[in-house]
DNA sequence: GTCTATATGAGGATAGAC
DNA sequence: GTCTATCCTCATATAGAC
């Protein structure tokens, strides 16, 4: 047995592989993906996998909580920041782009899978995340409004669920070295979300 | 065989089975869900949704088809209409939202299916459509910069991505009875997207 | 760390009786 | 229009050799 019942040790041949799979997962879904598609990729049979990693079951779930720790903790250091909320508003959508730049896979499987692996006991720590991330927005939208730099007047509930899905859905077109830079994107994001779109 | 080559005739017992069947694509997914799944919702045995259907592809082939031609519909009578260009662009998002509350299986299983699904030949009129649904809002987006109501400073194209998506991805929080109608969530969102967020 | 070989089960689909 | 029975393929996972 190659990983600890805690956190498995981190040989590169098994973040090789969990780049692999990450891949695979964003791009043709998680059940869409067979354990063999991810050995072909690697060029090594599908029996070698298990090696490496228990079940397939595994491999997403260390690919997303490993993301998510990350993620977090970026939003923490913004909030415990002492910059005004506007600025702690931007920056936290300015780090989500950032993090659609660095971990696209991540981001995709999150987005596109979070909701039915949620289901199972075994991820539930996703559900605890959504609810985390949600308090870090109300909290963000609260402070931006209680200083008046935000309208008083809209539904706070539906502003979160519009700027956290607007930001994260990017990923499905976001694409790096392409055109637009993230900057870019986020720039024109944060433009159009603060001042809208009219003249 | 139950089913013409051109148009299946509706059975009222065949469209009963494709809504069982969309309820369970679009909270499942298509991959994940079975035919023993709809089956058994439906309280027959698997084969017998043979009598019906080719296959499960052919199910969310016209689950899909069908909405997207109504949907299409939509938006061509507002294309042709008469009103100012900021009606227009506040009538397309109303009617998406409007979509989204009377077919929420459809539009999530489009949402959620659509990019793996237009892989295939057989479902290559997906991709038509999205080309056909870009053209929409950019026109009415060019429209509203041209008659000076709409910012000229912005990247059409990010705004067309940023409305496309967050007009959509709503279907994954909606429902219909909830707290807010799809009149109040429409009329916040046109809100924050034409004027912004800040005072 | 990878391969060979294989167990085991799930899922899509079919044929023909009722 | 549904059921019975069943085929066939594909997918996850395992055991042990190399």
């Amino acid at each position: 047995m190659t990983q600890s019942s805690v956190r498995p040790p981190s040989s590169s041949r098994r973040d090789e592989l969990l780049q692999i799979a990450a891949e695979l997962f964003a791009t043709q879904g998680f059940k869409n993906t067979t354990v063999r598609d991810i050995a072909d990729a690697a060029g090594i049979l599908s029996g070698s996998l298990y090696h490496h990693f228990d079940s397939k079951e595994s491999m997403v779930d260390e690919i997303l909580s490993t993301f998510q720790e990350e993620l977090f903790g970026r939003y923490a250091e913004i909030l415990a920041g002492d910059a005004d909320p506007r600025a702690k508003l931007e920056a936290a959508v300015r780090v989500s782009f950032e993090a659609i730049h660095q971990h696209r896979n991540e981001v995709a499987i999150f987005q596109n899978e979070a909701d039915h692996l949620g289901t199972f006991e075994r991820f539930s720590y996703l559900a605890e995340r959504n609810q985390q991330s949600r308090e870090v927005w109300l909290t963000l939208l609260g402070e931006g409004i209680a200083s008046g730099a935000l309208r008083p007047d809209l539904d706070v509930e539906l502003v979160h669920r519009f700027i956290r899905d607007t930001v994260w859905v990017a990923v499905r077109w976001y694409r790096p070295g392409g055109k637009r830079s993230h900057h870019d994107v986020a720039d024109q994001y944060v433009s159009i979300l603060l001042d809208g779109i009219t003249t």
